[in-house]
DNA sequence: ATTAAATATTTATATATTTGCATTTGTAAT
DNA sequence: ATTACAAATGCAAATATATAAATATTTAAT
């Protein structure tokens, strides 16, 4: 068993990644990160059609929650994800809500 | 791309599927669940310490939400998981919590 | 030093979630 | 029909989250 004995820290650790992915917005975000992409906050408020400041706390929910890194370059902050095992989640996802 | 056009639909289904799962003690519930067990809401309440009511609530929002089904036999109702798959959502974020 | 562009933060409001207690419903046995 | 156990529901208080408008910060260019 990889969480030793179901630690309650661990577990919030997890949930909190959890939550912070279980948000429309936020998902749609991270698909659009996979395979590594990077993009810009500005990017991805256009993307999506959100506001921008609604954009920037998105993406620092994802950053906090260690879901996503990010990297300054000139006025740009890209945005990608910390593990890329992390599009598995979305992915799994996918097949379980295919078919219902 | 599953998600056909990142499907505004979808996206919810996907949202709520996890944000059913983000939860500590939801968590630790499917922990338990893993493999195909099935077990009782007092089973779950006892296992977990807290509250029957508490426990049943959680059950009841994993259930409505896709990610667990339920089987009543006598007095008591087993919970188990509906995609044995979704095991790898908490795999995967086990993974990505241990290094840090 | 000004200006402009890209991000981040603050603030306020609306909405949703968590929890336990008390109650109710469902099921089985006497 | 009464009793007992299992599970679900209604309720209320505490807490957390989402959103957007306004503001502030950071960086680059002039």
């Amino acid at each position: 068993m990889q969480f030793k004995e179901l630690d309650a820290d661990r577990l919030d650790t997890a949930a909190n990644m959890l939550k912070a992915i279980a948000h429309p917005m936020r998902i749609a975000i991270l698909k659009h990160l996979e395979g590594g992409k990077k993009l810009t906050v500005t990017q991805i408020h256009e993307l999506l059609g959100i506001e921008q400041s609604t954009t920037s706390h998105h993406l620092g929910i994802l950053k906090d929650k260690g879901v996503l890194c990010s990297r300054r370059e000139g006025k740009n902050t890209f945005y990608y994800l910390k593990h890329d095992v992390l599009s598995q989640v979305v992915d799994c996802l996918e097949r379980c809500t295919c078919g219902e």
